[in-house]
DNA sequence: TAGATTGTTAATCGATTAACAATC
DNA sequence: TAGATTGTTAATCGATTAACAATC
């Protein structure tokens, strides 16, 4: 018999995780066009991941699959719901109402709205503008920066979402960390410090486009290598 | 006497690449406020990484630093320059002309302007909308998506970045594709499939505020695992 | 039953860290 | 010289792949 463990899943490598959040989209897709059963190669397939890696990931938290058949979709959607809490929802402050700042908030309402398998709500705005402030987007009211640490508790929020210049990027990450935010992505093209109690994500938009130019152009002199000389 | 590589520089992995536009940028900003020399350990507390990875990482392309002394800032940040090849622009094309992609290209022109260590530039908006045809978002016009295949050549764009919604994202790859652009930046938050020659980056926005969501619940289990119980 | 596909183990691969001799 | 810090090697760690027995 099995030793009943304190917590119910295991802890889980990072990668892990990613992944299961793009199972999950890609089984919910599959539900709503009446797909019954999907095998480790067809979702591998889908994912852009190794057949091998998908039963690996899965593996972590069960035996989800039927041997000779593959996974149930809706059952497996639904587990990995469950795995990722994705029951609970995650109120999120957005500092930086600039043109990122608004644009990842549309998206966000929108986003919240249409797809069940999205779980972060971001429920204010902040900015320093005066111009800015009391403005609505979609429904998300901007409010001055130093009602911050008041607004944090009364909303409810535990994420916050910094877009604002790089220069004022660490000053905001340590307002939120005093108004007890519990998780910050960092959309600022600078690296932030931020005390160990607090999850720290870095989405920097333009390192993705860079990296990318470093890769075309590496492949480029591989093919002028091989052609060329 | 070593012998002369064909290639200047070794064939590097993913995520040095990565970590070297970090540690560009930081070179830059110190170069900037004066500093002279710096350390593998001031320049991973700066950057978030361990001061053994960063002296491996340079060493793949040389001997840059002195010991006992540290690094010259102003010479380790010209020859990342040249390994990251950021004296050749790359020219990209943004489809979708929707708030984020309004926004991205707002931010590139800021930056690339601003920014001598960021090399890539957008240099046209392609959209559907008729109603957005012809307009101008900071000096960069919005074409007719029709029009990607002849566009492309015309203004020597090498990288697509793609910021349409998800169910229009792989047949917008596709014609980037046919266009005969060299890489892609997918922010859809959907798997696209390209041929290999093509190199792909997802830049998934809601992948990392949903994958930071779920770390944020498990640490938050775990504190109440260790206090509550 | 035969064919298909999972769950799992062992092997491989790659990336990071630790340690230290070299040397400024 | 003594102290500091690099460049580099070996050890460790972790993640992915390959392979296959289990089993539907």
């Amino acid at each position: 018999m099995k030793e009943v463990m304190a917590v119910p899943w295991p802890k889980i490598a990072d990668a892990v995780v990613r992944r299961l959040v793009i199972y999950l989209r890609v089984l919910d897709r599959e539900a709503r066009a009446q797909e019954r059963t999907i095998s480790s190669y067809q979702l591998a397939q889908k994912t852009g991941v190794s057949p091998a890696l998908v039963r690996k990931d899965l593996a972590w938290f069960g035996e989800f699959g039927t041997r000779g058949v593959g996974y149930d979709v809706a059952y497996l959607r639904d587990q990995l719901h469950k795995i990722l809490r994705l029951e609970q929802e995650v109120r999120a402050v957005l500092v930086g109402a600039g043109s990122l700042g608004i644009a990842l908030t549309r998206y966000n309402v929108r986003r919240y709205a249409d797809d069940p398998t999205f779980n972060v709500r971001i429920v204010a705005l902040f900015d320093t503008d005066p111009g800015k402030i009391g403005l609505m987007i979609d429904g998300i009211e901007i409010f001055p920066l130093r009602l911050l640490g008041e607004k944090v508790p009364e909303l409810g929020a535990t994420m916050g979402i910094i877009t604002v210049p790089a220069y004022a990027a660490q000053q905001v990450a340590d307002e939120l960390v005093k108004a007890g935010i519990e998780g910050i992505v960092n959309f600022a093209p600078t690296p932030i410090h931020v005390p160990p109690r607090v999850a720290l994500q870095t989405a920097d938009l333009s390192l993705e486009m860079q990296y990318l130019a470093y890769i075309m152009m590496s492949r480029r002199e591989e093919r002028e290598e091989a052609s060329g000389r």
